[in-house]
DNA sequence: CTGAAAGCGCTAACAA
DNA sequence: TTGTTAGCGCTTTCAG
């Protein structure tokens, strides 16, 4: 059998083809008793338009806005925005255009000035993270105000407004941590690192993941002790000298995990004063968090499939949008994969 | 600027548009000067061809077809082909008939016949996976001779002649299995479970694996014992008994790896004779399989995206197919994920 | 408010 | 061998 076009609808209809276009997009200009007819045509035939004749036909450019860290190369941000630009090409015939605006973890004020831009340039939709809980509520009532839609990538504020989401359950990724640190053994104390710069002022996205590791250890070790050890990236010496003095304060742990990305930044210290017993966690499957583990520095990394979460953002919600369609999902949860030494290749 | 057109590539190479698709399309009828002319005009617009109007604008069909192991709901198969599913769905605007074979995995000679049948249909294009190596290697030969390019799933025999695989590297997912089984632990033995009915008969894709999992024990623990043991799942009685005469014969074993898929299947054993010092080490994330992880009688199970392999392998072969190009990376290596108790949701 | 008609880039049948 | 041309189903402009 086949499928119903526009033609048929129109005929079905007793219109013309152009009034079934406009009643489709909204576009306005017809009759209330015409739009009734034309969408119960639409019914009757189970009509959808062909997506192929859609986009060639079409010459609309659809722009999207995306806010997110600024980032170095290699590092996390820098993988998700991969993963954006891998999906751009996927929908290349959706004649989106993607304009990315990056802000400075450490300064809020950053945040704010570029999505006064984005509102400035009233893209179709919105992609962004949750980081300064007050800028980006600010944002996101400014977005709804205009009627634009918007996506948190990698983390989220549940009580905002968005259209969808795509990330890991941080709480459990914190979980998955403590559980594979301590898997088979037995713990007296653990080393929670953390590296930040400016820890003061810095946005804190992974606090549910450290919570979940947090909890995962006080339930099944209680007696454990765990430390937390801030760590300044700004100078290998000032890394070296950190983690010499926590080492020798407390010579007995020998269990830790980086609860950030960063795992990588601390791999010459691991090296350098190596040890047979440690054992050590980390997160996210970074070029460099890939290097040390093969060198026999991390025993696992949780990670994620980074910029396939990214690319299926993207992707999801462009469609949604042009074809104004809401989310099969809203939120997005995306497994974690576990990494050791024997599958961290490729 | 504007990306290029048959119409601009007709123009350059001085011909008519027909002719370029004769050149693109292989249709023949066209003198070898031309298709240089237009090959070469090709390359330097860097041309490709918009897949909407290409839809839009083409009415064949392609047929496929594609021969794997008859399965029952919920084994490892009907996973594979529920990626198949969907990656059809994903090419929907291809036009493609994706015909789906199955044989008996305890009768070559099943294998033998379906091929005959597919061999008459004279497909574009046939995808299997690589079991009986005899049937296997003459089915191949049969489509070289036919000119119809073939794609392994899952499995493969290197020496063949095949356009395009996907699946996992074997030998690594045994060791990987055989790492998780163990680690940080000390091993003086093991036990590897094959789950198969008429183990004579039946083909052994799965042989790699094991390797894979006796070689890192005995590089790792060279003074432990391995023990293989098989079991009949004809009947929960026979699996039962079986699991028992073993664990008597030899109750110092701890550690337990099924290195095929069907550990659910002795899952109602573990559970019956739960033992909390037992380690346990599956395959695959069958729906069985997670909920014995989910009741905590197995520590890891090795597995990897499973629907996403025959997904992404279809869609890849398909567009190579269709277009003649030939695949960007021939062996596709899927990478393996660890799951545990605390990520085997989702 | 509504209809008619000109393409979008490509394929395929038909002429030459 | 090659060129020409009529659509594919939809969007969009321009007249009514």
């Amino acid at each position: 059998m086949k499928t119903a076009t526009v033609y048929d609808v129109a005929k079905r209809a007793g219109v013309s083809r152009g009034t079934v276009d406009r009643v489709i997009f909204n576009r306005g200009r017809v009759s209330q008793k015409t739009v009734e007819k034309v969408r119960e045509a639409i019914r009757e035939l189970n009509y959808s338009a062909n997506p192929s004749a859609s986009a060639l036909a079409s010459k609309q450019i659809h722009c999207f806005a995306c806010l997110i860290p600024q980032h170095q190369k290699g590092e996390y941000w820098d993988v998700v925005d991969e993963g954006f630009k891998h999906g751009l090409e996927e929908i290349t015939f959706c004649n989106v255009d993607l304009r990315m605006y990056y802000y400075d973890q450490n300064d809020i004020e950053s945040y704010r000035k570029m999505a006064a831009e984005i509102l400035e340039l009233r893209p179709r939709g919105v992609i962004t993270n949750a980081v300064f809980k007050e800028a980006v509520t600010e944002f996101s009532y400014k977005l709804k105000d205009l009627a634009i839609p918007m996506a948190f990538i990698d983390n989220k504020y549940d009580d905002l407004d968005f259209d969808i989401y795509c990330g890991v359950d941080p709480y459990n990724s914190g979980q998955l941590g403590a559980y594979l640190l301590t898997v088979h053994q037995k713990v007296e104390s653990v080393a929670m690192i953390r590296v930040v710069r400016d820890s003061g002022k810095h946005a804190d996205p992974n606090a549910p993941r450290r919570h979940g590791f947090v909890d995962y250890i006080a339930d099944h070790f209680p007696d454990s002790a765990i430390y937390t050890l801030f760590i300044d990236p700004s100078s290998s010496e000032s890394i070296a000298s950190s983690m010499d003095r926590f080492a020798s304060a407390h010579p007995e742990v020998r269990h830790y995990a980086v609860t950030n990305s960063r795992l990588f930044l601390i791999a010459n210290w691991l090296k350098d004063n190596y040890d047979p017993e440690r054992v050590v966690v980390g997160f996210d499957d970074l070029e460099g968090n890939l290097k040390a583990m093969r060198e026999g520095l991390v025993d696992f990394l949780v990670t994620k499939d980074i910029p396939g979460q990214s690319n299926y953002l993207l992707t999801n919600f462009v469609r949604n949008v042009i074809y104004s369609q809401p989310p099969k999902v809203k939120n997005n949860y995306v497994h974690m994969d576990v990494l050791s030494k024997m599958n961290c290749n490729k």
